[in-house]
DNA sequence: CGCAGTTTTGATGGACCTCAAAGACCGTGG
DNA sequence: CCACGGTCTTTGAGGTCCATCAAAACTGCG
């Protein structure tokens, strides 16, 4: 698949890698860094432009360096649903299967850093500190992804909107290392459409949502991708979550 | 938490285990074999007994060797989702964090197979087998959690039910190492309101879409827990699913 | 300005939930 | 043997939340 929005940049060093110290090669010893840099390449993607789609022979697995990107699915009638939300240090695809189970889209602008498969496996296997990170990333993602099972089996509209506001607020806090609090703000970086797509709701029921938070004075708007959440422990009331859930003090 | 409904059972033998060739142990040699050996041990619960609360304190990691477990979820108000069933051979709990973050229960009568979480841990690094093997089982459950978002978000009720009987059809085929194929039947593990938890509805709503798809002889009923498929292309068409999706003959 | 993409708002209907009751199954004990 | 209670399942009636269809408002851009 070539595509024009695509571009294959030059080699860059690892060194300076905004994601060095969470991605799957954060493990790394300095040699086993060297090996990394021998079978990778970036590229870079438009917003919206596909990157991988199901079924798929997948020649590379990769790491999110900046933007985010989203694994969906689809049905027969072209219902879709978004089953994954990669963000900076997200790893892209499996070794030990060659065809993508998933479409993969950017979402905003992105660049991804990919390895080339076979040779990638084979360093699984001789270097064992890739192969631990990646397990642990996994694990992590299986959590989240159970997490957000229940947002969609069991959740209203308006507290699985509550819930993606809160994650966001939550990942965006940890980006800039620091707690969420009240007064907070973030810029939105998913449309409507890909809202519903991630919480199986319609695009409507989104905006409604949103509209009935602001109304409600749990977060305020700046434009229409700007939030602002004056309450932390509001926004959470709104989840549904079981917040002491499992502490004992 | 001591229960008179688990018993910690006599130490046996992995060279009769019935998922020696499947779960995290069936990459070990001899050696390794014998190291999990040391801190392993059994337990067995009833149908429908917990195993761990989310929030406890996980002193061990385990395979399930007979029967099914369910991961679930509860919300502030009693809402619970079902995000994980453990079948012979699947893994239960998460090296590197020692408090669950979901409950597991028992759904029908159960054994696992425990190792002591601390000496586990340590094996992980230095036994690659284990680790890899894990990371392969994690990665397969990571995708079968994605498809299961899909169910959850996207599907009606009764194309979730047609979703999971054709799940558990192949699973059983599996098991009995046969393609799922016309004619089949298999008994149901689950409970009405079991099945409700794990497809997002109420178990009012499992039962009469399992009625509907009797009435459509999409499926035949023996007793209200055997299930006999006529035509299993005809469950499948039901899913909702992209059958050929990706399938580039 | 005019157009395309995104978002908001409104009206209506339907799929599924809630509440309620009765039927089926199974083990226990008289 | 049948009566009895408990659990699981089925069926019914009515209500509600969200999807669907439709159109207008807003935004950015040539």
């Amino acid at each position: 698949m070539t595509d024009t929005s695509m571009k294959i940049a030059d080699k860059k060093s690892c060194e300076n890698c905004p994601i060095q110290h969470s991605a799957v090669c954060s493990r790394c010893e300095p040699d086993e860094l060297r090996r990394l840099e021998e079978i990778k390449y970036y590229r870079s993607y438009e917003a919206g432009q596909p990157v991988i789609w199901a079924g798929d022979h997948m020649e590379f697995v990769a790491s999110v360096v900046s933007g985010i990107a989203a694994l969906s699915q689809t049905l027969e009638d072209g219902r879709t649903q978004m089953v994954g939300l990669l963000l900076p240090s997200d790893f892209i695809g499996r070794p030990g299967r060659d065809s993508a189970p998933f479409d993969v889209t950017a979402v905003t602008d992105l660049t991804i850093c990919c390895f080339r498969k076979k040779p990638f496996e084979a360093l699984l296997v001789s270097t064992p500190h890739i192969g631990q990170r990646l397990l642990e990333m996994t694990l992590d993602e299986l959590d989240s992804a159970r997490d957000w099972m229940t947002i969609l089996g069991r959740k209203t509209a308006r507290e699985k909107i509550a819930s993606l506001l809160a994650i966001i607020a939550r990942r965006n806090a940890a980006l800039n290392k620091e707690m969420p609090g009240n007064g907070m703000s973030f810029e939105l970086p998913l449309t409507r459409e890909a809202m519903s797509d991630y919480l199986g709701l319609t695009l409507e029921t989104v905006s409604r949502q949103i509209s009935a938070l602001r109304k409600a004075g749990v977060i305020e708007l700046d434009g229409k991708r700007r939030v602002v959440v004056p309450s932390y422990e509001a926004l959470l009331s709104e989840t549904g979550d079981d917040v002491d859930g499992g502490m004992i003090a």
